[in-house]
RNA sequence: GGGGUUAUAGCUCAGCUGGUAGAGCACCUGCUUUGCAAGCAGGGGGUCGUCGGUUCGAAUCCGACUAACUCCA
């Protein structure tokens, strides 16, 4: 495989005079479909919009997932794009294999057609054709179309239909046409919904002399890897029930998908994806950073070895293939992070960077450097590539860093212990030799403390030492080891295995495979345990007709609605119940925005509405209680100043938006917001802190903004593509409609899809002031900001706090920070002449002590009490003390801290004493303990306290007798 | 959501079984010196993440919280 030659396959280039580029192939898809009525739509984001049982977008049909639903619909019923796919699990895709195949990928595109219940099979089957074999020159004598064999579970016959147009459209040759059971050509988008059969073309790409040999026919589905699928057209016509059976659909549609990769490898003649010009720039940019001078290029690997060859190009595959899906999850608003798809990223990326370390020596971050030639290559499709390849560059070096952060640590806690393995290893056979490592180690404190991390079973040290023995004397790190590195340093366990080799060692692969297992059963049983606790109840519905209409825009009450249904939902604390109405002015929590709170006024009853809530199509008033009578009429009234505030702060954060992207850069996108009554909160993605500086002024622009007095420019029902057009700035994981809501404050300014509540003109936000700037996470940054009255209370409260800091000041001639700080500076200097003095003082007292020493078998031996000291004082005395007296010496003082009702004693003892075999520590101890209380420290200076103030004078009076027992 | 680890000077980190907080680099002052990561002497700089507990005494032991790193889901 490694010495296939690109030109090996030429003679099943389509036409040799032509060879397409990936971009001129994409191309002439979309405008293949444009000419034949459809709309070209861009790639939806990799990130599904508001589907929380994907991770990533994967498969074409998921931004149409709507319409096929029946819950959405779009302004035209043909449409054709190549959409962004990521697959990084899943039976098919196991990240771990991707790059050691030469097929398979975590990112591609997807090339479709789609029909909205406008043309079905025969438009489908002709066009599909006509672009494969007319256009792009496919030889039809190597195509194969595959149609549904029926399926009697399902009570379906065979596709006859698709069949007979695959003969009348084409000219195929009708012994390619093929019937294959419903796992190959039925497709489900769940166990009920939308389904049908599908038929798909195939592509046999073997040479002549295999294919006389076996009819490429007999390949079909079978994992040929030179026979292989190109293109799947989908005939969604049923409606699968959930008694299993099939109903037709009124509308029909097609929904089809050919891999672009793989289109591009079968129109270039190559053997494999990675051959074509799409990865041509990304695996020669990465071989160019390679130190190794045998790496010139993908196929110039200058070794006899064909192993090595190969790891090479995995690795450069593996790379290839990754950055394309880093980059464009990174484009798409994903932060490489430690939780769900974050975290996904920040894996693949680390995958791609341990290949470049382990067998390419990148040993600097290098994937960032290849971020320019995949722009380069696909920044003329996806916008979103080349307008923020600055920001997907320093996202991914800082991630790069991060790691070889990582592993420098894990490197290091690996090279402390395989020393050790290897002795052990070396000298198993001589039960001493292997007695003095262990000796060795049980003195090397920081082994033990790695040791005593790892080891988390052993009971004791001596079981945790014999454990790794164990396993030393086999040549093996311990498993132990091996998943600490993992788990806690997040050092990659084949990068452990490695390095161990790298050393003549081993891993014990089954200690660390079982630790790995228990960790995963504990995340799962502490998974199982996440079940709400709040018990809800059904729905009741009290009549019938519309329901949940917003009516909030115009109206901020409503005289006569109607409760359409009640619940109730018992949480851990009260009793909650949930009121569904007619139509409601409530505005329900959605784009960051609160829900509204205010008053129900049914009959004679006032029920408070304690917050409103979107569940599905539904807008929900939670409240304390339900109405007596709930088939009244309601008068449904939203607390209206509340309302206020929050449509000030709402309109503050759209001001606010594009003020920091106008001061920090187009890099800045949303992540986030909160807008409450209060405050508002917006996260957004920049890579450092904003400066105090860059705050002022992002500041003072919604300010002017607010004074500008700028009317509130409310369009709805705009076709999404026109309100993008107009620069409409849409949030990533937000879902919109094919009509959407724009808010406007001058059409220059700020231009944002939005569904929430607004001010009539910006200045009645009044004052727009900042609280707080932090980050949230890696390249997120959050900033806390006020506006309108809450924004001139905070002001205020502010002003006051400054003013009744001014009128301390009699006078004031300089600013009030400098006079403070002069203040400080005056305090701090007394402070420091009253603690010089009082130690002066308590040293003073040390005079009559010394006085008063006695002698004691020649030693002087001096007993002092010094009256109120805190131990800290006294220990500084008896310090003091202990210079003082030089040689031959003992000093004993006492000291009451009647507050917290504690004696203090500290004993001194001079150096030639101490080496003389007399420990302070001794002493201090016995009259601790005649204290009521202990005692110790070290030799030259220890302490000791009780409880038992009283008895302080006659302890310090028996202090000599102590010390002439000590001397002895 | 559940584990593990870490938090000590501006930076990188030591500080073992509780007993006066340290090193290297950086910084300041002086001396020496034309070159290379200069040398020598002296100096400043720490609420030991925060709060609470145990103890005569806590950076060290225990608990809670916060933040960072990391694994699993």
């Amino acid at each position: 495989m490694s010495t296939a030659s690109p030109n090996m396959d030429r003679h099943l280039q389509a036409s040799a005079d032509v060879q397409r580029t990936s971009e001129e192939i994409r191309d002439e898809f979309l405008r293949f479909f444009e000419d034949k009525g459809h709309e070209v739509v861009p790639s939806a984001s990799l990130v599904p919009e508001g589907d929380a049982t994907l991770l990533f977008t994967n498969a074409g049909m998921n931004q149409f997932k709507d319409v096929f639903l029946g819950s959405g619909q779009r302004p035209y019923t043909r449409a054709v794009d190549t959409q962004k796919c990521l697959r990084v699990s899943g039976k098919h895709n196991d990240l771990e294999e991707v790059g050691h195949d030469t097929y398979h990928h975590t990112f591609f595109e997807m090339l479709g057609n789609w029909s909205f219940g406008d043309y079905f099979k025969q438009e489908a089957i002709r066009w599909a054709w006509e672009l494969l074999v007319d256009q792009w020159g496919l030889d039809p004598d190597r195509l194969f179309a595959t149609v549904h064999a029926g399926d009697e579970d399902l009570g379906l016959d065979a596709d006859s239909e698709a069949a007979d147009l695959w003969a009348s459209e084409t000219p195929i040759n009708p012994d390619h046409i093929l019937y294959e059971p419903s796992e190959e050509n039925f497709w489900m988008m769940g166990n009920t919904g939308p389904c049908g059969p599908c038929s798909e073309i195939h592509v046999d790409l073997r040479t002549d002399e295999e294919r006389d040999e076996t009819p490429g026919r007999d390949l079909v589905n079978k994992d040929h890897p030179r026979v292989m699928e190109i293109w799947n057209l989908v005939f969604i016509q049923y409606n699968a029930q959930p008694d299993g059976s099939l109903e037709r659909l009124a509308d029909q549609h097609v929904d089809t998908g050919m891999g672009f990769e793989r289109i591009c490898a079968v129109l270039q003649g190559k053997s494999s994806t990675y051959d074509t010009d799409l990865f041509a720039p990304l695996l020669q940019a990465t071989a160019d950073l390679c130190p190794h001078e045998m790496v010139r290029g993908y196929d110039h690997v200058e070794t006899e070895d064909d192993e090595e060859r190969e790891r090479v190009r995995i690795a450069l595959r593996v790379i290839a293939d990754h950055i394309r899906t880093i980059a464009f999850a990174i484009s798409d608003g994903v932060m490489p992070g430690n939780a769900g798809r974050g975290y996904v990223i920040r894996r693949i990326l680390r995958r791609a960077v341990r290949y470049g370390y382990q067998t390419l020596g990148l040993r600097e971050p290098f994937l960032h450097r290849l971020v320019d030639p995949l722009v380069e290559k696909m920044g003329g499709q996806f916008d979103e590539l080349a307008g923020q390849q600055e920001y997907i560059e320093r996202m991914i070096r800082s991630e790069e860093e991060s790691f070889l952060k990582t592993l420098g640590t894990g490197i290091d806690i690996f090279d402390r212990v395989t020393p050790y393995v290897g002795r052990v290893s070396d000298e198993a056979g001589d039960d001493q030799s292997v007695e003095d490592v262990v000796a060795e180690i049980r003195s090397d404190g920081r082994m033990m403390d790695l040791l005593q991390k790892a080891f988390v079973d052993a009971d004791d040290r001596e079981v945790m030492l014999r454990d790794f023995v164990d396993a030393a004397r086999d040549g093996d790190v311990p498993g132990q080891i091996a998943f600490l590195l993992h788990d806690t340093y997040g050092f990659p366990i084949d990068l452990t295995q490695l390095m161990a080799r790298e050393r003549g060692l081993g891993v014990d692969m089954p200690a660390y495979d079982d630790l790995m297992q228990r960790q995963k059963e504990r995340a799962r049983s502490a998974a199982q345990f996440d079940v709400d606790q709040s018990e809800i109840h059904a729905w009741q519905e009290i009549s019938s007709g519309q329901s949940s209409v917003f009516v909030g825009y115009e109206a901020l009450s409503v005289d006569d609605a109607e409760i359409r249904a009640v619940r109730e939902v018992e949480t851990e604390d009260d009793p909650r119940f949930e009121i569904e109405l007619d139509r409601t002015p409530f505005y329900a929590e959605s784009g960051g925005q609160v829900g509204d709170t205010g008053t129900l006024q049914v009959g004679g009853e006032t029920i408070s509405v304690l917050d409103t809530q979107r569940q599905g199509e539904r807008i929900v008033h939670t409240t304390d209680r339900l109405p007596t009578d709930p088939s009244g009429s309601v008068r449904a009234t939203v607390d209206a100043e509340r309302r206020r505030q929050i449509e000030a702060h709402h309109s503050a954060t759209h001001l606010l938006h594009a003020a920091l992207r106008g001061v920090l850069g187009d890099h800045v996108q949303q992540k986030g917001s909160r807008v409450g009554p209060d405050r508002l909160r917006f996260d957004f993605s920049h890579m450092q802190g904003v400066t105090d500086d860059e705050l002022k002024t992002i500041e003072r622009i919604v300010n002017e903004r607010i004074q500008q007095n700028i009317s509130t420019g409310e369009d709805r029902n705009v076709p999404i593509d026109e309100a993008l057009d107009r620069g409409a700035m849409a949030l990533f994981g937000e879902k919109y409609g094919d009509r959407v809501r724009v808010i406007t404050f001058d059409p220059d300014y700020s231009v944002e899809l939005c569904g929430g509540t607004h001010v009539g003109a910006t200045g009645e936000i009044g004052l727009f002031r900042f609280l707080s700037e932090g980050s949230v996470a890696a390249g997120v940054r959050r900033v806390e900001a006020v506006a309108g009255g809450p924004a001139v209370d905070y002001v205020d409260e502010k002003l006051d706090e400054l003013n009744a800091a001014r009128r301390q000041f009699q006078s004031l001639q300089g600013p009030l920070h400098e006079e403070i700080a002069r203040l400080q500076e005056q305090r701090d200097e007394l402070a420091d002449e009253l603690e010089s003095t009082r130690r002066e003082a308590m040293a003073g007292k040390l005079d009559d002590v010394i006085a008063s020493a006695s002698d004691v078998d020649g030693v002087r031996c001096a007993t002092g009490r010094i009256g109120e000291a805190s131990m800290d004082d006294l220990q500084a005395l008896a310090q003091q003390l202990r210079d003082r007296m030089g040689e031959e010496s003992v000093g004993v003082l006492g000291s009451i801290d009647s507050e917290d009702g504690k004696v203090y004693v500290v004993v001194s003892v001079s150096d030639d004493l101490v080496g003389r075999g007399v420990k302070a520590g001794d002493i201090v101890g016995v009259l601790g303990r005649k204290l009521g209380g202990g005692g110790g420290g070290r030799p030259q200076l220890a302490s000791a306290g009780g409880r038992e103030i009283e008895k302080l004078d006659a302890v310090l009076a028996e202090a000599p007798d102590l010390v002439r027992e000590n001397l002895s």
